[in-house]
DNA sequence: GTTATAAATGTAAGCGCTTACATTTAATGT
DNA sequence: ACATTAAATGTAAGCGCTTACATTTATAAC
């Protein structure tokens, strides 16, 4: 690979005026600007981005955390962030932390070691003490999906606790009177935030919440299918189940025609998260919309605001969920 | 940030001992290393893995360039590798190349610039001559769903010619004589290769191809709404559907319900790929199983075992195609 | 043709590490 | 006690760039 030097070299310039041309930043005449060009094209030059990283200690490429690479939930966040970055030049380095906390912290550390500008985090695991002294560091950041007062200007969520008022409040006013629910884990402020809005709507009907239609999962599938077949063996009677995100829903609805339960006409099923898939399950899956992706521009946009100074659409903190209204649930 | 020279300065060593000690290979007495541990936990010192990266040219991280940061098939292909690598202390960069040739180039480009030890590629705009080309650069890489005969020891494949084959000898085999088929772009190998093994089959149950029930999708949703909206207008009859991959499916899904067709009564539809939301749909989507978490494990393995030296399981080339029977199609 | 000023270019010091090589210290054999 | 060798540590060059500052060159004003 060649570097500046040689550049400069067949170019007949100095170090200084190549890196000049390649930042065009300052002033260069025509002539030289074309000479050197001209010397890049020969050497088929190609900067390296980590020397001109640690030499200017910027390195237009920002860092992402998620939990995980895969799932219909972080696809369409990623999707929307590396959008956002391109035309702007700016690069995305990703990591995964698996929602534990060593990963998480270790994620964060490789992040930060490369020289990213600026991160966009969505841990789950990490504490709030972490991230706030994470905070006093040099690399700015910005959270989706979590709340922390002390850092509230950089936290881009969800109003969890209305989109589980709204998802329950929909079931009762089709006259569902006994509601199971599939929570996430409740260590997490989502799934916390989820269920209250659900007590919330309850309380609104006059209804009380009962613990032994509560099932706790984990976000995944595989603890929808496990939720629904333990809430059915157990003796309270329900006839609809909401669950704190499409993915447990989909996997109750499998255990839902295992048990040979009809659908929806003896189990409504509700859903979280509006993932793409819910539009093709049978019956269509009714949700709450989470607009991951335009939560992901956001975080993006703030980067490109906070970080790089650039003018953006205003940016916005608090998104609100909508209800999503298909064939899942039925009236009583 | 402490750098090195603060802890060599706090510890009361050089420079090279601390690097020495972070590195652990080569020989540093207990007592200093003690003493340099102790000065780094002082510090909160972390390495600036750019600077590392520079001095001692091998980053520790591979670059990944996928088509698209979202969707049902990548994701699991980005967890496979990433989840490889994470247990050898490798980190991933990742890059979107949007099926786009310039924005394939610049992705390798900055994955390159970046210092990326290895690269693993799913590229599908750039041309075979840019690959070779690449292949002569000092940044070894490793195709996925892509093949190069000048670089097959480095293609990892399925075998698509046959998965076509095995889906259309399915639908042939439940007695459909009127076969619909929606394919990739064309200009993609992969799309090539399936509907080449569609007419294989045919072929053996000594059926033409009729190029009326052809329409060339892009393997997105909407293009196999689209697809079979047109395939319904023409006049010759057909009883089973076909698609290149399960997206288009799922839009043929749609759009057949939006005609008033009863699947699989009236319509048997096949897809190719297996992603994860077939199960889910209704009919329940027969279709082709393509091991991409697999793959992508394979991949990060190649990469093991050819820049990092590290033993690996035996490497694997190409990957066969498995049918999986669901419940979409009927019999004829 | 001078001089003042701005534009263009060059020089050289880092950025935070690694590593070849040199030097010092400790361990061993006699 | 001394030489021999190995282990531990230090010195300094360099990875490929950026950039403050210095210097040269062109431009304009008189």
């Amino acid at each position: 690979m060649a570097t500046i030097y040689e550049v400069s070299k067949l170019a007949g310039v100095s170090l200084a005026t190549v890196s000049r041309v390649m930042n065009n930043n300052a002033n260069v005449s025509d002539a030289t600007r074309k000479k050197v060009t001209a010397a890049m094209d020969e050497l088929g030059y190609r900067p390296n981005s980590i020397a001109q990283s640690l030499a200017s200690n910027c390195s237009n490429s920002v860092g992402l955390l998620v939990s995980e690479l895969q799932g219909p939930f972080y696809g369409p966040m990623m999707s929307g962030i590396e959008n956002t970055f391109r035309n702007q030049g700016k690069h995305l380095i990703i990591a995964a932390g698996h929602s534990d906390e060593e990963r998480e912290k270790q994620g964060i550390e490789f992040l930060i070691s490369r020289n990213c500008d600026g991160l966009i985090l969505h841990v789950e695991a990490v504490s709030d003490d972490y991230l706030i002294k994470l905070s006093k560091g040099r690399t700015p950041f910005v959270l989706i999906n979590r709340y922390i007062s002390e850092l509230s200007d950089r936290c881009i969520l969800l109003n969890n606790i209305n989109g589980g008022y709204l998802a329950a409040k929909h079931v009762l006013e089709q006259g569902h009177k006994n509601i199971a629910y599939i929570s996430g884990p409740l260590w997490k402020q989502d799934a916390k935030d989820r269920l209250e809005g659900h007590k919330q709507a309850l309380a609104e009907f006059n209804l009380e919440f009962d613990e032994n239609l509560l099932f706790q999962g984990d976000f995944m599938e595989a603890s929808g299918y496990e939720g629904l077949k333990a809430l059915h063996q157990q003796t309270h009677p329900f006839t609809a189940l909401i669950c704190a995100n499409d993915e447990m829903a989909v996997g109750a609805m499998a255990s839902a025609r295992d048990l040979g339960l009809t659908l929806p006409k003896q189990l409504s099923i509700m859903g979280y998260d509006n993932v793409f898939f819910t539009r093709h399950v049978y019956p269509q899956l009714s949700t709450v919309n989470y607009p991951i992706n335009e939560m992901g521009r956001m975080a993006a946009d703030w980067v490109l605001s906070h970080v790089y100074q650039k003018q953006t659409p205003p940016l916005q903190t608090l998104f609100e969920p909508e209800l999503v209204i298909r064939h899942s649930i039925s009236r009583q």
